[in-house]
DNA sequence: GATGAATGAGCGTTCATTCAT
DNA sequence: AATGAATGAACGCTCATTCAT
């Protein structure tokens, strides 16, 4: 399945098994339609083990979003990275193709990083929510700059923000091999359509 | 609260109230998350009462997301016919328009009805794909009629359908007083980024 | 199907056609495993307005087993009657017919009328049960007089009183075409079982 | 209360506990007018505490449905192999003391084997179903043989073989102390009614 | 005589979670 | 780290019954 996580920030072991089943089943029938017992059965383990690993479901999902959101944050961080210098236009491609690539990459994370959000309490929710408000500030600050060079022409950049921002998130709902596109065509289809949508002109 | 169903298609009396009702929760909390004792609570009713009005859970969302996709089809079919020997360019804006509005006067429903799809028996569901099919149908004829023309300029026309067709999605989740913009206004500047993307000149 | 009831004692018109369809439930899944809505759905009549014509479910089982034990006293009375001047053997033997025929032609009021008893409020089940005594009564009175005239041998007279009245009711589980044999044959047959069971000599 | 099952094959524990009360239930208010709670209060347990140990309502039935057709196949096999090299007569004889035995003995559980095993799903009841068959199989070979040999005298021997069987049944129904007979006085009674039936001489 | 809407109680079952082992 | 047994609460749904129309 499309149960993938990103390396490096994913634990091993049973702590790591236990997120992807999880990824598997809050994707599929989302955070209250899951039970703590699909998940262990998954797993191969009685879901009393699961309190071994984590305090509660909650617990789990909170993980799961907070991944989401860090590898969100560091994706589109690197991509602001490699283009600091250049154009608004090329910065605002990047940010856009970033986005899209996360989606395509991790699409079940990127679901219920975005619709099960609202399961969690406020508390676990905090820092997630955090990240998705830093990265929101980084496509505004772009598009914002190229408002400023002259290089956009936006009537209304908050819409603009919002609108550009929820690209990628439709992304992750129908990517796959029947698309018959590749992950890079995609990206650089959204990255014109953000282009266009910013009126960029060169 | 936000949970506003169209006139005329929705039923009168108790089961127009199990709908709102239902509406106001299944998009707070989704399908799984929403229990039939919660609906009944808010109408103010035995749960049991409940189901001499729809024979299961099941068929109050089935009901919901119905209605909405009709109300998605008429609105589009209405700005279709209101715009059928205009330019491609006017079309689009009219279908894109009407798409938003949609999304801007009953969140809730467009929510419930994007989301909570998947949460349906097949059969349940089924009437209501069509629907969805006849309307992606008619902004993919838009496109093609425009690139035909040469009005607008696109590499892959499909992908244009899905990310124009997914703007009025996100608008749904944040459209409300404190955005400080009228539906006419947002309405306005997705038509806009729509022509954009479209590569519309004139 | 075999859902039939004895003339002239079943009620006509509704109340008959509730009979009927309670007969035929109560002897598949039982007294409690039967609903009042779907012994309505039979009739093809709305749940509440069967008590229109029933107090309760308890009174159409009553109704059914009062009627039961009704029709098996009527025949054993007749019975009894036709026989009245014959030896104990033709005596018992006329009985043990009636009884197996009772049970060949309404094996669902048989059913019923047998195991469904204990689901009755005793106020509603003591008709039924006096009517039960009287028939152990007559045939323990033929059994009585054969020991008496010497015509039949039996060490305890009250258990062949149990073990020939309990010979009708399996008969009710198993009578039917399938069995490839008459209801005359079967009632022939029970009959000379009882009177072997007797010991009669001549 | 009578509420007893044969030792050994039942289970210990929890398990053996709910069974005790299932039969205790079933027996009085059959399969359906039983209720799950009910049978976890006699036990003294939450009533989701028994899904720990049965998956079903079902499986609980089942089990007991099992036990009483294994008890009795396993009596009946001990008769027979101990009158292995006896008359037609003898066999027969003590066949029917060991299934009246067995209904002296259990009588809760025989009301249940043989009055709620329709309640039974299909695959649930077809082990008993197979050993109720073998069982049927002993009585009949034994009332083939003594037809063969001209100990018995039968008309109709499949009759017979019903309605030997059937005794039994009954036994259960009202067995207990206030009949002032021993097990022991009704097995025999009901031995000799077998042999009368089957028209055995010496 | 019949209906649809309504109800309180209860159904079998599953939930997330706890705890002794 | 893992388990089986246990729990209170809740699930979706059906029950027998009532009542205004």
């Amino acid at each position: 399945m499309g149960a993938v996580l990103p390396e490096g920030v994913t634990p091993a072991g049973t702590r790591g098994r236990i997120l992807k089943a999880g990824l598997e089943l809050f994707a599929e029938s989302g955070f209250a339609g899951a039970s703590i017992r699909q998940i262990a059965g998954i797993v191969g383990i009685n879901s009393a083990t699961l309190y071994a690993h984590y305090p509660s479901k909650g617990h789990v999902l909170a993980a799961l979003v907070r991944i989401g959101h860090e590898e969100m944050l560091a994706r589109l961080t690197e991509a602001a990275a490699a283009t600091r210098d250049d154009s608004a236009g090329r910065q605002l491609a990047a940010l856009v193709r970033a986005h899209v690539l996360l989606h395509t990459d991790y699409p079940l994370l990127a679901v219920v990083t975005n619709s099960e959000l609202h399961a969690l309490a406020p508390e676990l929710a905090r820092t997630s929510l955090e990240l998705r408000e830093q990265c929101r500030r980084m496509l505004a600050d772009v598009l914002e700059l190229g408002v400023r060079t002259g290089e956009f022409s936006l009537d209304d950049p908050m819409l603009a923000v919002t609108a550009i921002g929820g690209l990628g998130v439709q992304v992750a709902q129908w990517f796959g091999p029947a698309l018959h596109r590749t992950r890079e065509q995609v990206a650089d289809q959204y990255a014109q359509f953000a282009l266009r949508m910013a009126g960029a002109h060169r």
